[in-house]
DNA sequence: AACTGCTTTCCACTGAGTGGGAAATATCCC
DNA sequence: GGGATATTTCCCACTCAGTGGAAAGCAGTT
């Protein structure tokens, strides 16, 4: 019936990319029309690419009809960014080890901190971060560091732009977050108090490359810990020098897949 | 100039996923040429489409104008088969914290196992398996333990093709095998010496999930310490038990992204 | 049986995709 | 520097793959 009633300035690659980017915010398994929905590609333009990135392993059908991701896309997209996980994770492992307490690993990623790994027990701490997920900057631990020895003009860039509160507890308050990364800075560390999650703490050190901020470790706490938390801090130390040793010879850009810190603050408003 | 000279039944789509088949196997980072080659895909349309993929973050460009796989990609990809990962994850841990070895939790997929998971510490033993990687059922214990619990069929199919030897240790004999698969039945466990690489042995037991094998934890360790391998059994019993306790609850579909163990064994030739 | 929500199939029209060729750019070697 | 080589990027006329509204199919629910 009706023909090329097509909307210009869309690829047929576009299209598939927005039904993945569907896939990046949804944790459930999607309906076709939910996906077609979310992607704002047409229903049967959907059913048809859908079934190919089935068909290949992209996406996959559960049992209910549900559309999730496929296991071969995780299978494939492992080899990303390689280089800094499999450099990183036993040391990151030993960090466990020694404190007993979640350890994370996370790099900046636009203007927020992207978490590359996690290594944890079966002790219960409310957890906020999981691995390949993405939190605000200003309300993590790591982010805290990661601002505090950016170069100037990205902690400018981002102070500039109004802060989310995630929790009561997020500093949100540009001229004290600046003295805060100050502080951080002074005395090599930072930490944080429930302000991303109800429950839990942080503590992070900035873990060097060249010179200059390459990653932060942090180690998570049950509020009930807080207190203590800073006990960790030669442990931590000790870790970050070690996982600087063995990055050191590696060139910051093959590290990751991509060039992570590159786009400072990309145009897109970065409150919600 | 030309035009339309496209060949019939190759869809856009298609053009895409064989694009990033080519990361299925190569691990470095590849030049536009090598991917048009290896993908099939005409140098100029490799071009226009690896630029779309690079600007969405599905691949990226390294500092020499390599193109890998992009972090976005794997941000995504880490939603993928979450259930059994996240549940799974601190036994795992656990595995490794108790014994101090290398602890894997893997799959079957198609005739291969892969590797969901894998816990370690600095240690060094030799490594053949990586997470998100296959290696074939019969040459690592995961996949003998796979083969000995699945349905008849699948071990019938499995064993009437050819089967692959990767080192001079792994038992490819058919009716050795059969009857080795007997054994790790009685047993309760499989066990490979150097099968998959020199110098590194392997003990694995099942983890149930509503009566049918669900997936297989194993042990990693180093050619010198095989020998007493075997006291490592009464741990990865325990631990196979709480990670069933802990699955059980969790409609099978659903613990991966998609149906692992559906697919017999696929029409693609399995020898190397 | 009628209603609801979702999936699948159909099909005529057309502009997005195509890919060989060539120009631009980077890399290497003498 | 300069010439040969490899790689990336751009160009553009041709046409078929892609399109998407409509309608049929299917499974629950009332």
């Amino acid at each position: 019936m009706a023909g090329g009633n097509r909307v210009p300035g869309s690829t047929v690659t576009s299209k598939v990319l927005a039904i993945m980017e569907v896939f990046e915010t949804s944790r459930r398994a999607l309906s076709l029309t939910e996906i077609a929905e979310a992607s704002g590609v047409p229903l049967s333009t959907t059913h048809r690419l859908v079934g190919e990135l089935v068909e290949w392993g992209m996406l996959s059908r559960g049992p209910n009809g549900g559309i999730q991701l496929g296991l071969r896309l995780w299978a494939i997209a492992q080899n990303a960014g390689r280089q800094l996980r499999d450099t990183a994770r036993p040391f990151v492992q030993d960090l466990f080890s020694l404190t007993g307490e979640t350890s994370q690993l996370a790099v900046r990623d636009g203007n927020m901190a992207l978490y590359i790994d996690r290594v944890y027990g079966s002790k219960r701490v409310p957890r906020a971060s999981r691995v390949g997920g993405r939190l605000p900057l200003h309300a993590t631990a790591v982010g805290k560091v990661i601002l505090a020895y950016s170069e100037g003009w990205v902690t400018d860039a981002y102070l500039g732009h109004p802060l989310a509160t995630v929790t009561g507890h997020t500093h949100v308050n540009p001229t004290r977050l600046r003295a805060e990364l100050a502080r951080v800075r002074e005395q090599g560390y930072a930490t944080t108090q429930e302000e991303v999650i109800l429950g839990s703490c942080s503590i992070a050190v900035p873990v060097f490359h060249t010179g200059h901020l390459g990653c932060s470790i942090a180690l998570v706490v049950s509020s009930a810990n807080a207190g203590t938390m800073t006990r960790h801090l030669p442990v931590l130390k000790g870790i970050s020098q070690r996982i600087e040793a063995a990055t050191a010879h590696i060139p910051l850009e093959t590290l990751l897949g991509s060039v992570t810190g590159g786009a400072p603050l990309p145009p897109t408003d970065p409150t919600p």
